[in-house]
DNA sequence: TAACGTGATGACAACGTTTGCAAGTAAAGC
DNA sequence: GCTTTACTTGCAAACGTTGTCATCACGTTA
């Protein structure tokens, strides 16, 4: 029985490759060697290597092996907010993916500030990120020209011209919400849209106003309020606005354009005691473990979050092997999943 | 106009230290020390060092820098699922903390897989973490026993005798909750209970016993059903069987453990075609958005996520300062939150 | 004027890896 | 038996920082 294997370890420091070499009586070069390319080991080294480095529970050492070989194996991730059950599924995903192939995500919320955006990206760029992952915020396309790393935009594009994005097809999306409301019979359709300076606010309020012309719909100003932080409070507002209305201008179908905003608008239409659907259909936008268990089941129109994660990580990977100078979009369909929120009119 | 400042810069490579040096025409120590303690600069030095940096968009190499201090400023996140509510709270204030002070948090998923547990561990090993936030599996004792590196658990106890705890106080909310129940006038009340091998399944389930107890109820093992991975599932085939018993056993009233199978209990419920709270109260644990818009809205014990978080997050930093050899327990109060889906039994 | 701080800066050696290169040994070919 | 070849290993120089130490040019004081 050898020396070190009566030794207890105390794991008081972290082991270095230096440790497992004099333990296992080789150079240094060798253990690395152990690790990175076991086939030129002599295969007795190589087992006693092996032990050795078990033996002090050996982890290389990821920022000396990024040093020196210039590549961090880091991601970033940011979202606008990993509260957001669409973003957390984002995230979720990305990480999986990314561990799967040897690299770590860091995850950090925006929460549509870009301020904290731009702090972020410096942070990432200390830590020497090899890819991006964003969901973009108003002044994304500013700040990422600072610094070039391979980026993938998700959900939204930040209008930077040569930009790889991943995008659910918001068009489509809100209008197949409009239009099932407008067969339902509906005729005064609202809707709660986004911040206009951000492109699934623009896509998903231009599906709206285009279903509602195509049918001959009078499109009117009242009917569509901004919740221009995409929050649950400016969700309930805007709802609580359209609640206001003269009765013969009072919608009788709304679609929310996203999450957070269709849970304030759920909200307000409580606390004005209307029922949902007979007095108010509500369509939201992105499916939520919420929206499926709440009485009633919310219709929605769902997006493949993993799918476009997936995507997204797919690509980026890819472009960090081989970076491609011009940009792409990526398109997935989305998918309107009738539940028991919207009715006829009464 | 100095040369430098007609350069366009390219940022093909991110700038280093010795950069930022032969640009300002000092030494790459005179660059160091101008970031690390300005005081030490002659003005004039200091502004110009400044000027290049600033050029450059120079951001210090933190593997660099981490692998000379042997600091990584890097911290472990570990959660069970990041798309719970709960822990994207969790994660979410953590990450903002630690931010703050100057570190980045690595957000993983375990989904109660020791065994996926145990290789994040080994990841974030190898980033040489200074810290470890963990919300513990069945087995985080046996994966924590190989590293030491400073840890708080949330929201659950791994059973190290001195680890450092962050806890809502489980026993005194499933207290709460069976109580009020039992002043409503039920006298059958029944509990859908975790795994016991997870601290927080015992707790939860002996505030329940408890409070039957003491109010001289019997605790009849028919009542006590437990969904061992606590999904939404087993919550409701745990319900289900509950409300087949005889009607002589069949409870008035249930307590669900955590969210999902609070979830699954109303599924349950539902599919009977019994109506809450007239034929069934019902309280979880875990507020959430879907339990605050059903109707009626849920009643739950809710846990302090945010405060949960920030306090193990500034208990985990101290811990960095300065080891403590001694364990730790904090315990949150829990706050019930009556809401629709209690009532007195029929 | 000599001795002595003091303040500003540079040189240099690490931190834990990786990797080209050289060197050593053993097996194969002549 | 001597050269060639293949295989295995060690040496040493980096990667971008930081911090210790030394150096140098000043003033200041005796």
């Amino acid at each position: 029985m050898a020396d070190y294997e009566r030794m207890k370890p105390t794991f008081a420091k972290a082991a270095t490759l230096k440790d497992v070499a004099s333990l296992a009586d080789v150079s240094p070069s060798t253990v690395s060697r152990a690790l990175s390319d076991p086939s030129r080991l002599a295969p007795a080294t190589l087992t006693r290597v092996r032990k050795a480095a078990a033996k002090l529970n050996y982890q290389p050492n990821l920022m000396a092996r990024g040093l020196k070989r210039n590549s961090s194996r880091i991601i970033g991730v940011l979202v606008t907010d990993i509260k957001n059950e669409f973003h957390a599924t984002l995230a979720k995903v990305v990480q999986a993916a990314a561990l799967g192939r040897g690299y770590t995500a860091i995850i950090c919320s925006t929460d549509e500030d870009s301020g904290k955006e731009a702090s972020y990206l410096g942070t990432l760029q200390s830590h020497q990120l090899e890819g991006l992952l964003i969901v973009p915020t108003e002044h994304t396309g500013r700040n990422l020209e600072k610094w070039n790393v391979p980026t993938v935009e998700v959900d939204r594009t930040s209008g930077l011209g040569d930009a790889h994005v991943v995008l659910a097809d918001n068009v489509m999306g809100s209008r197949q919400a409009t239009e099932h409301l407008i067969h339902l019979g509906h005729e005064r359709v609202a809707t709660v849209a986004g911040r206009q300076s951000v492109t699934t606010g623009q896509e998903r309020l231009q599906g709206y106003v285009e279903a509602m012309r195509e049918h001959s719909l009078s499109v009117r100003d009242e009917w569509i309020v901004h919740a221009d932080d995409h929050s649950e409070a400016q969700g309930f507002a805007a709802a609580s606005k359209l609640l206001n209305l003269p009765p013969n201008l009072r919608p009788t179908a709304l679609f929310c354009f996203n999450n957070e905003t269709t849970a304030g608008a759920l909200k307000a239409v409580h606390e004005a005691q209307l029922r949902v659907p007979d007095d108010l259909s509500i369509i939201g936008f992105d499916d939520s473990r919420w929206g499926r268990l709440m009485t009633p089941a919310l219709c929605v129109v769902a997006q493949p979050a993993e799918d476009l994660g997936l995507l997204a990580a797919e690509r980026l990977f890819s472009l960090i092997d081989k970076p491609q100078p011009r940009g792409s979009v990526v398109r997935l369909p989305t998918n309107l999943i009738v539940r028991g929120t919207t009715a006829p009119p009464a």
